[in-house]
DNA sequence: TAAAACTTTCAATTATTTTTGAAAGTTTAG
DNA sequence: CTAAACTTTCAAAAATAATTGAAAGTTTTA
């Protein structure tokens, strides 16, 4: 395989792994795209590459930095903007998890702790609804602040956790 | 808020979180349904309360099924099939973490392998795809292999491993 | 073994999400 | 100031995903 074919087979792979987790096929691909280039890259180049319209490459590249993991990256007598992807994976995990536990996470425990406090009505059904949500409550709100505490040392903590858990 | 409305707004709810993380939304929905119900449900009543077709309703449960989420459970005397699901969060998060795993997460890691191997042809570009791709592989390939220790013990390792984490 | 009671399948339809492209907006250079 | 170079926006179009419903399939009952 040669280089070309396989940096396009990455950016496919890429964006296919995306769709299946909720992110947009072409988000993730340029996502990858940048992941993989050494020098930044114009906003040109990647409608080029990827085949895609102006306005599509300019309002994912938006998603895209508001999730922190891109940023513009100026370059020295070039009018048009570059840009470049976070590239030190800790820091890229870290940014999605806090992300997806603000945008997801946090409206959903909030949901769920909003309906597991209705009163029991007395019936098994009401009874069996409360206690279920609270322990899915209580799970969730583990699994969320878990997360936060791992990433927010962030210094390859995967590794690090990771050594905890063998022994 | 009465038992029905928070019923009807727990299944929404977890029907949009679904959608978010890329799976179908009556998907969603009726695992929530099943979750938060004492008995066991019949196909019946699952297209009533979320008001689907039956096609819908049957595809979706197979779906649950394969996921090893939702079980059938016959009632003596009733010709028709009810379903429960999995209960036990820990339980439920370990089939979700594994079959993510089996279906996403190793296929992706057989091509990140693949695209970083190829030979080095001098550039720099070449140089950096191999170099980023060999880290990225490296880390989903620990990403991927933690859950699996964790989830494989199973017996109440979200708990545990909070524990480890707190000191 | 026939028909009733169910479930599954899948082509067609509908709903949702993504993408396009051109107009409007913004910034820089001269 | 104003034209050129570039980016953003958003309504319409296209692509994708989910849903329906009826026919086909299966199992149980009598």
């Amino acid at each position: 395989m040669q280089f070309e074919e396989a940096k396009n087979k990455f950016v496919q792979t890429w964006g296919a792994l995306g769709s299946q987790w909720g992110i947009n096929k072409t988000m993730a691909q340029i996502h990858a795209l940048l992941m993989v280039s050494s020098e930044s890259v114009s906003m040109e180049d990647i409608m080029q590459q990827l085949q895609i319209s102006r306005g599509n490459a300019s309002m994912n590249l938006r998603s895209l930095m508001d999730w922190g993991i891109v940023y513009k990256a100026n370059k020295p007598g070039e009018r048009k903007e570059f840009f470049i992807a976070e590239k030190d994976l800790d820091e890229l995990a870290t940014k999605i998890a806090k992300e997806r536990s603000k945008r997801e996470i946090k409206p959903a425990l909030k949901v769920l702790k909003e309906v597991s406090v209705i009163e029991a009505d007395g019936s098994k059904a009401a009874e069996h609804f409360i206690q279920q949500t609270q322990k899915l409550y209580d799970f969730v709100a583990k699994a969320d602040e878990m997360i936060d505490r791992v990433t927010t040392y962030k210094d390859n903590w995967l590794g690090k956790l990771m050594m905890k858990i063998l022994k």
